[in-house]
DNA sequence: GCAATTTACTTTTTT
DNA sequence: AGTAAATTGC
């Protein structure tokens, strides 16, 4: 194999494959190159490809990394154990279900299926809501697994409080998961360390399968993947991680950068690789992004350097407010679209909370650049979506109570509150789950004909299809029952917007499952639900659309564009403060810094003077870390609005102090007249006729643009003369 | 039991 | 401001 366009850390990296190695690779130093070459390399040795564990963060990585091996080694590539901790070890667990008590089609319960189990276990208990917030309770049970803490002290200790009632919620939530055949995300992790402390020939036998193990973004694991880490590796302790301290950024869902400091504590004679050359960013990228992180006390010193060009100065934006910021966004992207320099597919907005993209969706449209938003209500998360599946699942597996409590009166067949209440007690007594006990409330006396009609037919649909989907394919099956229960129908015939949209959601949910079953054709509908309930943001995300994208900083970990903006770097958004408390700064600088180094060729950092939330707005003071920027790369900047507004500002403090209403007015005058002639609007011109604005620069008499006409011409105009004419 | 209206809550970030 | 939950009226 040809290593030769590796640098010599990489490739010590690459052929150290025996023993021990943790790679601390910087942002931006080849750490993907690296994985992808190492795994190439042990398959050229001879290896065989099954024995070859590789853990990542994102489906999305692994299938990349996969693509790439397959380029270097061709088909022997299918044959690696690769994908997330959380898919790898559900596909085990459905392998030995049975060990753990669990069937092999057992559910996978989202955050917000958990939320729903203890908030019914508060009820059932009369418990308040007020007392015990459900969702602060499924982040503390979340902890306690991420822990993996077993003995009762400890739980008490991790749910805090010294409150006996949370270690009995606790067990509680586990014994109704349990018994509805269902899984929560932390369950995938840690039930393997059960099983494989429980079943010491079982470990063996993995052990020995996976010779080999490799952990991308290393940095980001719990404690409950580290367990399960020492546990797999075996007496050759082949392991090699790789990550990044300064690139940490879940620590809040239980990541440990300790694993990264402890590391050699457990593999003494392990082999620490620096990569430290950067080949991604400018050097005033770079710098920027260094002069931030060096604030941070807890790390790891290192040295990252580039031999890159210095670039473009990264430009910081002061904007009016969040409009004039997504304003300022668009019309910046519009200006480098028409340069010809960059395509949409390589600038990215980034921000810290997916309720930002909203505006920028609103500037995009208008200025008519094709986007795409990664995350915000996701797909697999949508009512209708969540509905569908929540149908497949309870097909799949009878137990699964929350899938059968969503959907048993959706759609609207008599089946209410009094009539639930019913089967959930008949169900307890008879220690069955709801499904299940609908059998004996149709032999129970008690019940009225009425009720026990409108069971029965439920009833009786979920096992025809059960019987179903033993005969036939499952997506046959499931486009059969969509058609039964009419789902498709409902929404069609609502006619509004929305649900015209659910419509399509549910098209798009039958494709996928029918893409599913081509591509897997000896796979079950119960892998498929499993892999749909494991997919993150980015997972769906197809670069080749040839899009600009909107995400979160987090989603944006592990990629790279060529134009980033961060925007809404504001004191109490980034850094991001809740209660009135910042949570965490040094993961909050650690994540604008993940930020930064996703640019290549260049980066803007937008904040907003004003900024609404809540529906109030809400005067904002720049970032700190804005502050901390080496300013030696940096070029200042204030939109045409930002600017008139600071300087009547000075002007209104130094005759009103306290009259901010002429202020407003003003703000509304000018924000009128540049939002009407701006890239995206279609205009008309005396002699050049119909064309559309892709350029706008200046405000009021001063305002030029670029206006690309019916004709193909582009013709430089000052707005003052053109007389310009907005249609549509 | 269901649809329409009113109220409460939201903005962390995700497998 | 926008959405989900809760309450009311039929």
């Amino acid at each position: 194999m040809n290593l030769d366009n590796l640098n010599p850390q990489q490739k010590e990296a690459v052929i150290t494959t025996e023993g021990p190695v943790l790679v601390v690779a910087g942002a931006g130093s080849g750490k993907t190159l690296v994985l992808t070459y190492r795994i190439a390399y042990l398959i050229s040795l001879g290896i065989s490809p099954s024995s070859i564990l590789a853990l990542t963060f994102t489906n999305k990585a692994a299938n990349e990394m996969k693509e790439r091996i397959r380029k270097l080694v061709g088909k022997r590539a299918d044959y690696i154990y690769m994908g997330t901790f959380h898919s790898i070890f559900a596909r085990i667990l459905r392998q030995e279900s049975n060990l753990l008590g669990y069937t092999r089609d057992f559910s996978i319960y989202d955050t917000d299926d958990s939320e729903n189990v203890i908030k019914a276990i508060l009820k059932d208990f009369n418990l308040s809501e007020n007392h015990f917030n459900p969702r602060f309770l499924q982040n503390a049970f979340s902890k306690v697994k991420n822990k993996s803490v077993t003995n009762e002290y400890e739980i008490e200790k991790t749910l805090g409080n010294q409150n006996k009632k949370l270690v009995e919620l606790f067990y509680e939530y586990n014994r109704r998961l349990k018994q509805s055949n269902a899984m929560d995300f932390d369950d995938l992790l840690i039930k393997p360390i059960e099983l494989f402390s429980n079943y010491l020939d079982l470990l063996e036998e993995y052990r020995e399968r996976f010779n080999y193990i490799l952990v991308d973004e290393y940095q980001d694991t719990n404690i409950a993947q580290y367990r399960l880490l020492k546990l797999l590796v075996n007496q050759n302790r082949n392991i090699c991680c790789v990550g990044d301290d300064a690139q940490s950024i879940y620590k809040w869902r239980g990541a440990e950068v300790r694993n990264i400091l402890d590391f050699h504590k457990d593999f003494p004679e392990t082999k620490i690789i620096r990569l430290e050359q950067n080949y991604r960013s400018t050097k005033s990228i770079l710098a920027v992004a260094d002069s931030v992180i060096k604030n941070n006390v807890f790390q790891i010193p290192k040295t990252l350097w580039t031999s890159n060009e210095s670039g473009e100065h990264v430009k910081i934006i002061m904007c009016y407010d969040e409009r004039d910021e997504s304003n300022f966004v668009s019309r910046k992207i519009s200006e480098l679209l028409y340069s010809n320099e960059y395509q949409p597919k390589d600038i990215a907005i980034l921000y810290r909370t997916n309720s930002q993209s909203r505006n920028f969706e609103e500037s995009l449209i208008k200025s008519s650049i094709p986007y795409i938003i990664v995350g915000g209500v996701e797909f697999y998360k949508r009512k209708e979506v969540k509905d569908l599946l929540a149908y497949l699942k309870l097909i799949v597996n009878p137990k699964d109570d929350e899938s059968f409590l969503r959907i048993v009166n959706f759609p609207a067949r008599g089946i209410g509150e009094i009539s639930i209440a019913t089967l959930k007690s008949i169900a307890r007594i008879k220690e069955k789950s709801l499904f299940q006990a609908i059998s004996d409330l149709l032999e129970n006396n008690e019940v009225n004909d009425r009720i026990k009609k409108n069971f029965k037919l439920f009833h009786d649909l979920i096992i025809k299809y059960q019987s179903l989907l033993s005969q036939s394919n499952f997506y046959e099956t499931t486009k059969a029952f969509v058609d039964e229960i009419g789902l498709l129908q409902i929404y069609k015939e609502e006619g509004t917007e929305e649900s015209l949209q659910r419509y399509d959601n549910i098209i798009q949910l039958l494709n996928s499952i029918q893409d599913f079953q081509s591509i897997n054709p000896d796979k079950q509908l119960s892998d498929y639900l499993s892999e749909v309930s494991l997919l993150a943001d980015v997972d769906n995300w197809e670069d080749r659309k040839n899009s600009v994208v909107l995400m979160t900083l987090h989603s944006a970990k592990g990629l790279e564009f060529k134009v980033v903006f961060i925007v809404g770097c504001e004191e109490g958004l980034l850094p991001l403060k809740r209660d009135g408390m910042i949570e965490d700064i040094e993961e909050e600088r650690r994540l604008f810094y993940v930020g930064c180094t996703r640019a290549m060729k260049e980066l803007f950092l937008t904040y907003a003077r004003n900024r609404n939330r809540f529906g109030n707005s809400f005067p904002q003071i720049q970032s700190r870390f804005i502050e901390e920027v080496d300013k030696k790369f940096t070029k200042l900047e204030a939109t045409p609005l930002a600017e008139i507004y600071m300087k009547k500002k000075s002007e209104m403090r130094s005759i009103i102090v306290d009259d901010y209403s002429q202020i407003n007015e003003f703000d509304d005058d000018i924000i009128e007249n540049t939002r009407e002639i701006r890239p995206g609007t279609f205009v008309l011109h005396d002699v050049f006729g119909k064309g559309r604005v892709i350029y706008s620069e200046g405000y009021g008499d001063h305002q030029k643009v670029i206006v690309e006409f019916k004709s193909g011409i582009k013709k430089h105009l000052m707005v003052k003369y053109a007389k310009l004419k907005v249609i549509k």
